[in-house]
DNA sequence: ATTACTAAAAGTCGAGTAG
DNA sequence: TCTACTCGACTTTTAGTAA
């Protein structure tokens, strides 16, 4: 297989065509691996040719399957990638942009609820206000989405008078070299759109990294060994 | 990312340069990339000016180290794969047109060499009657060709007075979103040609799912993970 | 031994366009 | 509409070779 066509065949994994043909047609494919008309033609041309998928022409497109042969060069690539990432120092890097929220964070972090639990979970109380950065890549958003696979540090839902509030998962992390602090990984209800990753720490990084919105800051973020939806 | 640096950061991640500084020269990773010399010194020129990777000059070569961000880069190609190999069900969608055939199914369904061995390794006794679908599309046809590469449940061939009977082998199915059956997969004596799927099942699927010949029937084959023949 | 340059070949891609 | 061709531009790779 030619290494140009590795983006696309996984485009068209995630497209579904490895359980049902997918109509999709040469310009539709295009925008998705962000190619023109013309070279995503050829790839499905040529990845017809090397036997990794099928196609019927019909009226509005073609409707693609990738093969056995096909889904096999992609598990080859899993394989690989399983076995060298799974045994690596668990961490990944995120970047995204500083700004101010709705002070929802700060909210809840402040309710005793949860505080109570922040502070015998994570060690310490954090501060009341939390850092909501904007993932502006793909590779961020996906990264994020990822995070939600992890366990981490569950922290339960209560109930006051008023409402009832659900659980959230945390993960360690650390600005910069030294500065510990925790993102949280998912909630129960979700309040944010997966763009947003939110930072909670014992201190006030604004003040103490003098941040101001719109700066970019990369979290790096702890995963914890054991993933909670098994492979 | 470039397309082609794909191959030669897994290539690095499988030489361990995500913990530890790899050493390596570039004419030991052209070998490993399969690409020349010449290349695998581009590469790495060019994964560093991306920073995907850092190197010390050696000697004998280089250290070679990926970066967060070079790892990120193979967890998010990880991250896609995952979710769409793993929670790939292993099976594949054939539609056919159900016509009535010449008996011969039920015939031989009703066979106690055959039908005794469906009872415990199908875990029911089929209907007597198999449903025939009319396979139209080159797709659907070649779908029902792959089939035969997996081992599915074998059901052993036999004698009686007048003859010998051959194997065949079932892949479990289903069709709608409960109905449970099981298509052949192959024989050891083709009987019908390569443009017929064959559907045992329990009951009278005719009756039970009011079909008539002519209708476009779609069935769900579950793969069995091991093929018999690797590709 | 190395790495990495230049130049040329080979390959990939996109615009225009035919069927 | 659609797919896929040609052709020119750009990109990637290789051979030769310098340092």
């Amino acid at each position: 297989m030619k290494s140009a066509h590795i983006p696309t065949l996984i485009r068209l994994l995630l497209l579904g065509a490895a359980t049902k043909p997918a109509q999709i047609s040469t310009t539709a494919l295009a925008k998705e691996i962000g190619k023109s008309q013309q070279a995503a033609s050829k790839h499905l041309l040529e990845l017809e040719r090397f036997g990794y998928l099928e196609r019927i022409r019909t009226r509005r497109g073609s409707q693609v399957r990738l093969t056995q042969s096909g889904i096999n060069q992609l598990r080859i690539i899993y394989a690989s990638l399983k076995t060298a990432l799974e045994e690596l120092p668990p961490m990944v890097e995120i970047t995204g942009e500083l700004f101010t929220g709705l002070r929802e964070g700060a909210y809840y972090v402040s309710l005793k609820g949860y505080s109570k639990q922040f502070m015998w979970k994570l060690g310490y109380e954090p501060y009341r206000g939390t850092l909501n950065l904007r993932l502006t890549t793909p590779m961020d958003i996906r990264i994020r989405k990822e995070l939600m696979e992890y366990p981490g540090i569950f922290i339960e839902g209560f109930e006051d008078e008023k409402r009832s509030y659900g659980w959230v998962r945390l993960l360690p992390a650390q600005i910069g070299d030294s500065t510990s602090c925790a993102v949280f990984s998912s909630f129960e209800r979700t309040h944010y759109d997966e763009t947003v990753l939110e930072v909670l720490a014992p201190v006030n990084l604004r003040q103490k990294l003098g941040l101001k919105d719109g700066d970019r800051i990369t979290v790096r973020v702890f995963l914890t060994p054991e993933k909670t939806k098994t492979p």
